[in-house]
DNA sequence: CTGAAAGCGCTTACAG
DNA sequence: CTGAAAGCGCTTACAG
């Protein structure tokens, strides 16, 4: 245990034979200040062992440097690849990045929120659940960056970076299509939420444009719900099925495997997301990647851009998936 | 935009009629106050939508209500579950979590422990790339409770929680013996951790045990790492393999189809965790898996046992893993 | 280019 | 049970 009690930037400046004013600017980089002293100052520092009070700092600035993720849950690969790569670009810029799993329950995200409000944040990234939380408007009174990710919020001064959904689904479906498939079903994500919606859109569009009757069955977004729908989808005898997200994905190979189907034999797959078990199922599995990295950069880059006053209006920034062809999908003799 | 100023707790005060210390003591919960004074305040705050800044409170306490995790890389399954967990219950306390990858780089991790010190958050629950490192004895100097997780710190006075490292690799060695494998092959993690080092520790006490030469190959508890060390091993004809963690039981199957082998009829299986994707593969696999929930609920604990001033003594707790008995091992015959 | 001083908005020991 | 006041350790407008 060390008993040298904690120095002050006042103390250290003491020592130095400067003001705490000039420690201060040559430790932010802020001001001007003779090289010399710059050095004798970095020198002092440095051999004093001295460790500024972040606390302090972010009281005096009333912001803490830190990026609020608000995302319904970690455990989802989407969102592990999608905070690390948050997480990388906030840490060069000296950013700290806390951590919101909301469950998809709004009453956990506007707690959390309220949270990031009373934290001062510098900025949030936001997967909404209730895109219209007047808490999101808080937020940005208060001069917070708000990015909505995946979905946009309500609130039309934030930022936005979305995928592509309803192509993503088209895409899928009008492949299902092209291979000869005539009951394609759909997993689709609980009601109400823009993702969800989105993604079922473009699957009603490309299987009316074929002229193939829709048919949904209602999941939500997690692996229980995928695997019911699926149920609910073989017993329709799909030959089909397009799956609107990752984990549904799962269930959707849970209930496959129970009623002793085979993919692609009996049943040809296309899931929306990329996670890194897509290759390690029995066979490899069709999806369409969202480019998580590239979105998470470019959310980061928005907030930066914010928090720099270098932009005013909002952007709204929109991603095409990549569509993955491996081997759960084959041709269907009509 | 509303543009009403932000409310300070004095004018709050002002506003109800008493003062901000009373204030502070009805929010917190602190000292005694008068149940009408505590209602007439709470009804005002309400009333106000008074939202304290908590940055204030951190200077004046010396503590960010934060728990810093420092861990490899979130898109680890293992890790994703533990913050998860982690997160969970020190939402439920009052702290916030701040996610720092070190990407087992221990020049990053000395990094991001700096910055918790700055930051002077309340807790660490720290799963170390570098158990010496200096930084994490000046976090415990400053007040702040250290958990190790997965690995101990060398600081003495810090808490761990472990997993039976040893323990499990011998159970998962003396079940290839036990279904007649005489060449077990060991994907190892990167040496000079105290992960991987307990890990061939248990796998090569079985081995010898069984009067079988141990088959090591070294990895990197990567993906790609397992995949170069799997290569080598089937390169030497082992007819069973057991894998140190998740992410090389990857590269290890990954390694495996690449030869056009398949398990298990020409290669027995069983890794350390269990990852989601774990009963999706072809076929699904046999692993050990971690109780990493109740692993992270009693780091959160020892954390709080800490802060709360219950425990001066440091603890450290060894988790059993259990054996997921699926169906990537088969008999071998003699 | 540098310093003295104010002030960020709370919490808490102290006094009553 | 309640209030007045000090003080946490920085940053920054202001003065020189």
């Amino acid at each position: 245990m060390s008993d040298e009690p904690t120095l002050t930037m006042i103390q250290v400046a003491r020592r130095i034979g400067v003001s705490a004013a000039t420690v201060s600017r040559v430790l932010n980089g802020t001001g001007p200040v003779r090289e010399a002293t710059r050095k004798k100052v970095l020198a002092g520092v440095d051999e004093l062992g001295y460790r500024p009070n972040q606390l302090a700092a972010n009281l005096r600035r009333q912001q803490a440097q830190l990026i609020g993720i608000v995302i319904s849950d970690i455990e989802n690969p989407h969102f592990a690849q999608m905070v690390r790569a948050v997480e990388d670009s906030a840490y060069m810029k000296g950013y700290r990045v806390v951590l919101c799993n909301t469950d998809e329950d709004p009453a956990k995200q506007r707690e959390y929120l309220g949270v990031l409000v009373a934290e001062r944040v510098a900025g949030a990234i936001i997967s909404p659940t209730e895109a219209t939380a007047p808490e999101i408007s808080e937020l940005i009174d208060h001069g917070v960056a708000v990015v909505g990710f995946d979905r946009a919020v309500t609130d039309q001064r934030a930022d936005a970076v979305l995928p592509a959904n309803s192509q993503a689904t088209r895409i899928a479906t009008e492949h299902l299509v092209g291979i000869g498939h005539k009951k394609i079903g759909f997993v689709s994500g609980p009601v109400g939420t823009e993702t969800a919606t989105a993604r079922q859109a473009g699957y009603e569009e490309a299987a009316t444009a074929a002229g193939l009757a829709p048919i949904v069955a209602l999941g939500d977004f997690r692996v229980e719900g995928g695997r019911r729908a699926a149920d609910e989808l073989l017993g329709q005898g799909v030959s089909a099925v397009v799956v609107a997200n990752n984990l549904m994905a799962i269930g959707t190979l849970q209930a496959i495997r129970a009623a002793g189907l085979r993919v692609p034999a009996d049943l040809s797959l296309v899931a929306i997301d990329d996670p890194p078990w897509a290759e390690l199922t029995d066979p490899p599995l069709t999806t369409l990647a969202q480019p998580v990295r590239a979105m998470a950069n470019a959310a980061v880059e928005l907030l930066l851009q914010r928090l720099q006053g270098k932009r005013k209006r909002p952007k709204r920034l929109v991603f095409d998936l990549v569509f993955r062809h491996r081997s759960s999908c084959c041709l269907k003799e009509g």
